[in-house]
DNA sequence: GTGTGTGCAAAAGGTTTGCAAGAAA
DNA sequence: TTTCTTGCAAACCTTTTGCACACAC
């Protein structure tokens, strides 16, 4: 398969050795069309189906760490059990569906540049994230 | 002592019994100048430390959640291993120390308003929070 | 062959739950 | 006395770790 050559090659780039199980993870998460939020666990079921066969939670938590490190993933703050990631790293903002856990991200006009006027820590800003929880009209706050 | 009489009148309000653990609770919470940040195994170090005597960690994440429950305190989402609390409820953001793990209040005019022009989700907003994640200047991203 | 990656099971850490005993109403 | 609350231990869930085996180079 054509991608699957692209794959190994962004791998390698990277210096993370092309094995059989990262590839999969790629072809689950960078054929998306749209950005493309998950969870460990969903992720996790996702190979299993798409491949009938599952590669160890232990491998799949490697990896993900691995991709975020290198900077194809980014992790999003949610208060939530789980961790989610994105596969969208550039600087963006997330609706949060409080009814299905689902996250969704803001596209670029949806929200004016957030501007930190007075950062009394004085330390240096690493990022500057919003994140906008909705739900139906019949849910509690936060 | 004056204060108590007035988290056992709260508590009374909230429908929630005024029992010894819970006004030391409140004790703690809502007698800081500031608004306050925790972890719900901080507070329990704070409650041994403070009287000496410790409240069932059920006990506490009972009264936290009761209190969350009733709007006292709002949980705040932050990408950890553990939860936040705020005992401010009212809409603001915050910055978070990554080297510390410190939550810290943005101050109302640190931030301009966001305003969401484009909600896709077609469901209700809930929040609109902002976190920025400090660190100093040797720090990596996210 | 060497070194890295995988997979399993066990452990860890935060949070929740079930239930008996205790306290508030 | 009835109902709500507490405290303990066990259970739960996500995430991490240790280590033997397997694979990529």
């Amino acid at each position: 398969m054509n991608l699957n050559r692209n794959f190994i090659e962004k791998l390698r780039v990277s210096g993370l050795r092309p094995t059989k199980q990262r590839i999969k993870i790629c072809e689950i998460l960078f054929n998306q069309e749209k950005t493309f939020h998950f969870t460990i666990d969903a992720l996790s079921k996702m190979i299993s189906e798409k491949f009938n066969e599952k590669i160890s939670l232990a491998t799949v938590y490697n990896t993900v760490h691995a991709f975020q490190k290198k900077g194809y993933l980014k992790e999003i703050s949610i208060n939530s059990d789980k961790s989610y990631f994105d596969t969208n790293t550039s600087n963006h903002h997330h609706f949060y569906d409080v009814d299905t856990n689902e996250l969704i991200d803001c596209d670029e006009n949806a929200i004016d540049p957030v501007n930190v006027k007075n950062n009394i820590t004085g330390k240096k800003i690493n990022s500057v994230e919003v994140l906008i929880k909705v739900a139906s009209d019949n849910q509690t706050q936060n």
